[in-house]
DNA sequence: ATGTCAGCCGGAGGCTGA
């Protein structure tokens, strides 16, 4: 089972990358991060002509998250508690189906958007301490999920840079809202209740980037950030057997400014 | 190099967010 991540910066105008990807890619479930869009304006014919069934939790103009899977979930979720006095659309999930246990076996995929949090201002920005809170709010979550036993993978943009060879020029870095001290403390506080970053248990290697910004040849130079993780839990850690960057995704025409992250799990 | 892109409103291009 191929479990995916994607930041893809407008579903609408991202429709020919998505397609391509999806085709030659195949992965059975992607989790997508700003769709920028309603609800109403998902591209759902589109995208359940190649084979998909689509979670969609969105919003207008900003933020908005999705699920695409080739099993229909079994249960669905969108937002995260807290959420009533949250106009943002950052958080859904599925529980799918799995080959193991006769048919019963279940996972659980969450798609995260996690804010950005820039800018700073000290560390007392609006912004920025809503990041934290929200931060705070997905570790509530994951808590209250990790006694099921089940594999659970929570894939998004995080908007975390987790250590210093995950970026091209560390001090440079070094203050923003991806990579200060308050930021990386609830991420490993997050990795502490028990998930661990895939790609960096798997591969590790430095320099293995998931974002170039659009500006400054940031691309060309690769001046890139790796901030698109899979967080799994011990049974989905049990069960992975690699994962990939589909870096390539950034030269094709009109890219989004990150990279699909593929996990590949025996399930 | 203040170097990009997308959506919004509104009907151009300035503003916001990243």
């Amino acid at each position: 089972m191929k479990i995916a991540t994607w930041n893809i910066n407008s579903v609408k105008a991202r429709m020919h990358a998505l397609t391509q990807w999806l085709e030659t890619a195949k992965p059975d479930v992607l989790c997508l991060q700003e769709i920028k869009t309603q609800d109403e304006g998902f591209p759902r014919m589109e995208v359940e002509a190649l084979g998909y069934h689509c979670l969609v939790h969105g919003q207008k103009s900003y933020n908005g998250v999705a699920i695409l899977s080739k099993a229909e979930p079994l249960e669905t979720q969108v937002g995260l508690a807290g959420d009533d006095a949250d106009e943002q659309a950052r958080y859904a999930e599925v529980v799918l189906p799995t080959k193991r246990l006769g048919g019963q076996g279940r996972i659980r995929v969450a798609t995260i958007y996690l804010p950005n949090g820039n800018p700073v201002e000290g560390g007392d920005s609006e912004k920025y301490r809503y990041k934290l809170a929200w931060m705070d709010r997905l570790r509530e979550r994951a808590l209250s999920l990790l006694p099921d036993e089940h594999p659970l993978v929570l894939a998004g943009d995080y908007n975390v840079i987790p250590r210093p060879v995950d970026c091209h020029d560390p001090k440079a870095w070094w203050g923003d809202a991806l990579f200060r001290t308050e930021t990386l403390e609830r991420f490993r506080a997050l990795k502490h209740i028990g998930l661990s970053d895939a790609f960096e248990v798997l591969d590790g290697r430095p320099e293995q980037y998931s974002f170039w910004d659009y500006q400054r040849g940031a691309w060309q130079n690769n001046n890139g950030i790796r901030i698109d993780h899979l967080l799994c839990n011990a049974a989905a850690m049990d069960a992975i057997e690699s994962v990939e960057i589909d870096r390539f995704v950034r030269d094709g025409v009109k890219p989004s400014d990150h990279v699909p992250v593929v996990g590949q799990f025996a399930l």
